[in-house]
DNA sequence: TTGAAAGCGTTACCAA
DNA sequence: TTGGTAACGCTTTCAA
């Protein structure tokens, strides 16, 4: 087992005090002459600093937590990898925790995880609401992803301009003539900045359409489950209340809506056109293409991390981003002629 | 700035020593009364230890490094999450970091994940010959997924059988009556437990079949360039030369080739048959399905944990698991007739 | 069974 | 500009 080497060891190596080589290490202090002779000397005894002695004494660590909702979510998952990436990209490492869809859990975790001395917190909150998000706010720089937390007024935020969302979708639909539409959601309460039902009720008055919300578990691992939920909505017995479009707030959902109409033997698009509301890979290859809204990703991803580091770094304020939808259509057709 | 509940407050309510107390929690040792005494009090303080404070202490940190290739791989992606799930559920921090395709990435981040003193390594090593692997198994538990470590004989490793996927993979479509056969495989050389050449010889030898190497660069964002890559092998000129259906190594490259077929407009499966040796997710909704060779991942995952946690909490040797590959058929048809 | 004291490797404060 | 020295909060060895 090599012996580590030390800041005393590189101390003892210069002549000078720890504290001074710590010092000129850090560039914080010191002549131009002692930096480079300290720098020079680390190197050759090759030299690294221990990332948890130096968190114990100086309560930082180059670490920044990421705690998910679940990512078992096809989004999260993706957004959490792409996240860890970009913190790494920028020389930190990514602690991430995965609340697995329970608010509980939630909250245990980040006590967990606030004791590891994380320089920053990226969030995607299962429930903006909760107090603690204030207490952590206020210690520790925090960027919350798809909800602003309310309660901690100075936690910043990447939000998603749903209303713009779901105006495209529904202009979308509504231009293809679709009169009824199943809106699938998850079945956890809406929250201030994804007001579901409300947008719904807009976009449905607005354009005269009729629409069924179908609120499902979150994803789940198990298709038959999602199918149970789905299928009773899609097929009424009265052809002419059946949804000829089915609006997925998930990815994820969207997904449990095409093998729900495989299984029902409903054609996509035929019977059924289906909208995304996320942007996960490979919607052009679902089925027919599966019209999805987008929200691009890489302008999240750098909202949060940008915004999160540039206030460890330079202690910048935190505030409000949102992030403006595209549509990109695939697949979607006109509703089928009523018979 | 509420202070923090430090090991002395709790020596000092309960009027022993730090040491007493500090053994006492971890049930270490102590008189039945003593050890009660001292948790009834550190519970009511709200007392939590410092991990920070314990590493460094200690040298461990009930913590996990789970390094990857890279997270562009849908397989990986979806690979660290479950790790990361599964750990947790075991009461441990992942920390996980990307090497992003780049060997030399690996290495650096290697040295950086080790002095988080992390309890132990869940790899899925890029360069399984790299030396510092054995440096690394020596001082800490380390678990290789996909590839022996070689150099590395005290690690651990979760290795696939790819004989067994490879022949179910060539029977199926030998059954099926394909004669010509694409294989897609990344650029990157092949390892010994991933023998693709050998075993896509073995494999054309077997059921005297034709196949053609078809090399790729590593799960690209970029579609086009997988596209690029693909056209070429897949539009022989002469189609009594044109494969008839394409194995891929990857799931993204399946799904790549899915999109190179839609640009070149030839019909899946009509025209050409995709089989993936992956088990993404939505392979069954990809097209007309995804014929796919699948791992278990629940088991890879298992397997991988429960050997670390154990060598790491009761010191237990590590080995080699092997996962035995089961063919899922989805969408794959016979040959087209030779015309 | 309990406790005192010496680390663990840094950083930060205050003198020199 | 530099250096002592005291934290940081815990574990561990060695005595009592």
């Amino acid at each position: 087992m090599p012996k580590r080497i030390t800041l005393q060891d590189v101390a003892d190596a210069v002549g000078l005090a720890p504290a001074t080589v710590s010092y000129a290490l850090r560039g914080e202090r010191g002549s131009d002459e002692t930096v480079r002779r300290v720098r020079q000397t680390a190197e050759t005894l090759g030299y690294q600093v221990d990332p948890v002695a130096r968190a114990l004494a100086s309560g930082r660590s180059r670490t920044v937590a990421v705690l998910c909702g679940s990512t078992r979510d096809l989004w999260q998952q993706s957004l959490a990898a792409r996240l860890a990436r970009a913190l790494m990209a920028e020389g930190r490492h990514a602690i991430v925790a995965d609340a697995d869809g329970g608010p509980d859990r939630e909250e245990e975790l980040l006590a967990m995880l606030r004791d590891q001395r994380p320089d920053g917190f990226l969030v995607a909150p299962l429930d903006p609401f909760a107090p603690q998000w204030e207490a952590l706010a206020r210690q520790v720089p925090v960027v919350a992803i798809g909800d602003r937390l309310s309660r901690a007024p100075s936690a910043g935020s990447v939000v998603f301009d749903n209303a713009s969302g779901f105006r495209l979708v529904f202009d979308h639909l509504a231009s293809l003539g679709h009169q009824r539409i199943a809106v699938v959601l998850p079945q956890r309460p809406s929250t201030p900045d994804r007001p579901a039902e409300r947008l719904v009720a807009a976009e449905a008055k607005r354009h005269g359409v009729v629409t069924t919300l179908v609120r499902t578990p979150p994803a789940t691992s198990d298709p038959d489950t999602m199918t149970d939920h789905l299928a009773s909505a899609l097929t009424d017995p009265d052809a002419r209340k059946r949804p000829t479009a089915a609006f997925c707030l998930t990815d994820s959902f969207a997904f449990g809506v095409l093998r729900a109409a495989n299984r029902l033997r409903l054609a996509v698009p035929g019977d059924l056109s289906v909208v995304g509301f996320e942007d996960v890979e490979f919607a052009d290859l679902a089925g027919h293409g599966l019209t999805t809204v987008s929200w691009g990703r890489e302008a999240v991803v750098d909202a949060a991390v940008s915004q999160l580091l540039a206030a460890v770094d330079a202690d910048a304020p935190l505030e409000t981003r949102t992030i403006t939808p595209t549509l990109v259509v695939r697949g979607t057709t006109a509703a089928p002629a009523e018979s």
